[in-house]
DNA sequence: CTAAAATGTATGCAGTGTCAACATTATTAA
DNA sequence: TTAATAATGTTGACACTGCATACATTTTAG
């Protein structure tokens, strides 16, 4: 019944990486699992994959689409709430897609460059928030705009590793001998509402 | 000559293990080669480390170690141009340590809390940023203080993610029909000054 | 229709994390 | 001091990994 030819083996194999990735992290993802799930032999995949490193890359572009498809508004007419909206799905996004996420920002994937289509989505979602923001600026100066657009992604950025890594939560159990920081973690709890300040913020400014 | 305890192994082994992971990426590290280096058997080092998992932590906890010595400035006067300056520094040691970086807020150590130096420097890195603000505004409500600190550390952080990446970049070879995004990759340039203006304006909001 | 390109398999190498059993030394209690 | 115990080291093995090479089959193009 089987034939020799699988057919669409690439998408097949990138599907079950996804997965595989994300749930278990990627350092568990093995070549020969994944073509042992696809009913292929050991080496297969490496018709379609150079190295396990592009394997990663095709993880990692596939988070970048969905990212955008997460974050972005198609619409000239946004306001500043539907921003702040779009960038707490970033954060969600990050938060629910962790190891995806690493993936995507990570070191595991060494050079961009060496793979295009991680390139493309990568620049895609970046432009996606500028667009997003530049739609409801008032803003001429492109440079503004663009500083703008930088302080926003790196904040957003910036949380999510920092919510990943549970730096921020209301009910941690570290000593509260750091004076400071558990007040500074309990922000976690309205961060929604913190959010949208210092966003405004930025914007604003 | 030598004797059948090395006498210091797990310092020897941790020490070699950050240059290595620093060098060539966590990932290249392997327990054997780290053996090797100390001229000790292959399974020694599960004698200090029971799995890999804690030598990464071990890298990690060394590079919050080393953060916070290159961010923190003891001192209860600073000028908002001294916190401008360590947060610079925060940037620079991130980029310049950008494989021990990604150890010590990537996914490669999965839970903080299995490894309790690890949680120790963390905190005591992101106190220091918190000690160092304070230090120099006259702000009196702990949430606030804790919000700056956060969104300062969070900017940071993302800069970090950012710029590591080579998304910000003046001279990049990406198809110049991402309209606004060549603009935006040109802000890395000056990105001194630009940070400044960005870290002014969280503080004195 | 035939040559070449694409895609699959079989086999094997050098390396890996980690476990179990054993050897040696350092430390501690009697 | 000595005897028991804990700490630290070694040997050997197992199952697994990325990936290279050589070969088989199928699809596609000229």
């Amino acid at each position: 019944m089987k034939s020799y030819h699988h057919g669409n083996l690439k998408e097949e194999l990138t599907k079950y990486a996804c997965t595989i990735c994300e749930r278990d992290g990627y350092t568990k993802l093995s070549i020969r699992s994944l073509a042992k799930e696809s009913n292929v032999s050991q080496t297969a995949p490496y018709r379609h994959f150079k190295t396990k490193e592009e394997v990663y890359a095709a993880v990692a572009a596939e988070g970048f689409n969905k990212l955008y498809k997460a974050v972005f508004i198609e619409s000239d007419k946004l306001t500043l709430k539907d921003f702040i909206q779009s960038s707490k799905k970033y954060i969600n996004f990050g938060l629910q897609n962790a190891n995806t996420y690493d993936l995507m920002f990570g070191t595991a994937v060494g050079d961009f460059s060496e793979h295009p289509e991680l390139v493309e989505t990568a620049n895609k979602t970046f432009e996606s928030l500028v667009l997003n923001l530049s739609s409801f600026l008032k803003e001429n100066d492109e440079a503004i705009l663009a500083g703008k657009s930088i302080t926003v992604w790196a904040l957003l950025h910036g949380m999510v590793g920092i919510l990943r890594k549970q730096m921020l939560t209301e009910n941690d159990n570290y000593p509260s001998e750091f004076g400071p920081m558990s007040t500074t973690r309990r922000i976690s709890s309205d961060l929604p509402t913190y959010l949208e300040k210092v966003l405004t913020g930025i914007i604003e400014s």
